[in-house]
DNA sequence: CGACCTGTTGATTCTGCTCAATCAACGTGG
DNA sequence: CCACGTTGATTGAGCAGAATCAACAGGTCG
């Protein structure tokens, strides 16, 4: 495959990526364990191959924000500057796969494919904590969620409620308060704490938009 | 140049982007232009020469969020998906450099590095939308309009308040009492509506932190 | 069993939005 | 030149949504 005229997206599964790297062991890291910290020398990429990763950064007067939730496929460590001003841990023990350049070689377009996938994810993330009120937020969340996990079996959430609040930009309350809203919606239901079964698809959906 | 053995950005003038492209004339948007629209078909990369670019997208009921302001050396155009989900235009009458890579060429190293700094800038956005109040938000824009102005002259807007607003996630209203409590605690100066003098650059740094 | 952690719920406070009035700057046409 | 309309900015009053503070429930693990 080559790139034509353009810089658009071609797809290209991960594995490609692996052509021309060294390749590398499955790292497993428990849950909350840290991947790499914010200040930590930049360069290798790092792909998620089972479990669930997340991209923090917090303020200096210490709250947190959560850039990105990774599951299996997705890439991450991409940085502009010699070094993580993100840091990375894992969220219920994760496996990672550690892709570091062979010398001297330009990075392949399906880097840069990569890349663009995750600006265009904070984009949309952005138009979430720019526009959209709690409730739906987390509708959003659970509608990308379901839609990442594929089926439609339960949605599962392999975060804690502090950690969707630090994605969406709210406290854990509310995050609870709006999925209690949802429920009495009956939009949704909570199987378990972390299972949540979508009963009314449609109106998630025109609640996102 | 060559990358070795990372993915890590390298520091490329803009101009070494060119290298491999179709030289273009420098094109001239008036204000309020529509240099791409949603829907279109995704390709060229863009080159801001001079003047201010807005990247925004709207939500189904009608909401506005600007994603980025840039200008001259930013690079824009970039996209996951076959055809924009953004729309730009410009802001202030704008000059921009289209750049259309040859056939069958990998993209360069350069054009990576710039999409990584557009994710990084999207990044910083999320952590003031997640994180910060109002007069923080404002505070950081105006920090980091100066830090990219250069110089120690008074901070020009070339947007205007309502655009602001929807790149803050805010309303209009509030970016105008923001700038008037920056305004009462001695920080800023408006000289005229649109040139804002920092007084204690140190105060309004020690905000945004 | 008790300690602890996570999650839920309630009460109160506060930030920022909505609605609305006012003002200044500007352009147009009589 | 002035009356008028328009557009962007500022300011005020009231309200709504989310944060904060606090209590409590349920589960897990020592």
């Amino acid at each position: 495959m080559h790139i034509q005229s353009t810089f658009r997206a071609q797809t290209v599964p991960a594995s490609n990526l692996l052509a021309g790297m060294q390749p590398a062991a499955v790292t497993l890291y428990p849950a909350d364990a840290v991947i790499y910290a914010e200040g930590d020398a930049a360069g290798p990429l790092y792909v998620v191959e089972f479990g669930t990763v997340r991209i923090c950064r917090v303020t200096a007067d210490g709250r947190r924000q959560i850039t990105g939730f990774l599951t299996a496929g997705d890439a991450f460590g991409f940085e502009a500057g010699a070094e993580h001003d993100s840091y990375a841990e894992s969220v219920d023990g994760a496996g990672v796969r550690v892709l570091r350049a062979t010398g001297g070689q330009e990075p392949t377009g399906a880097v840069l494919h990569m890349a663009l996938k995750s600006l265009a994810r904070t984009q949309h993330q952005l138009m979430l904590l720019g526009c959209k009120s709690a409730n739906v937020r987390i509708a959003a969340f659970l509608f990308d969620l379901s839609e990442r996990q594929g089926d439609d079996r339960p949605v599962h959430l392999a975060m804690q409620r502090n950690d969707i609040a630090d994605y969406l930009g709210m406290t854990f309350e509310t995050v609870s308060r709006a999925l209690r809203f949802l429920k009495d919606e009956r939009i949704i239901r909570l199987k378990t704490i972390a299972d949540i079964e979508i009963l009314d698809r449609g109106a998630l959906e025109s609640l996102c938009e």
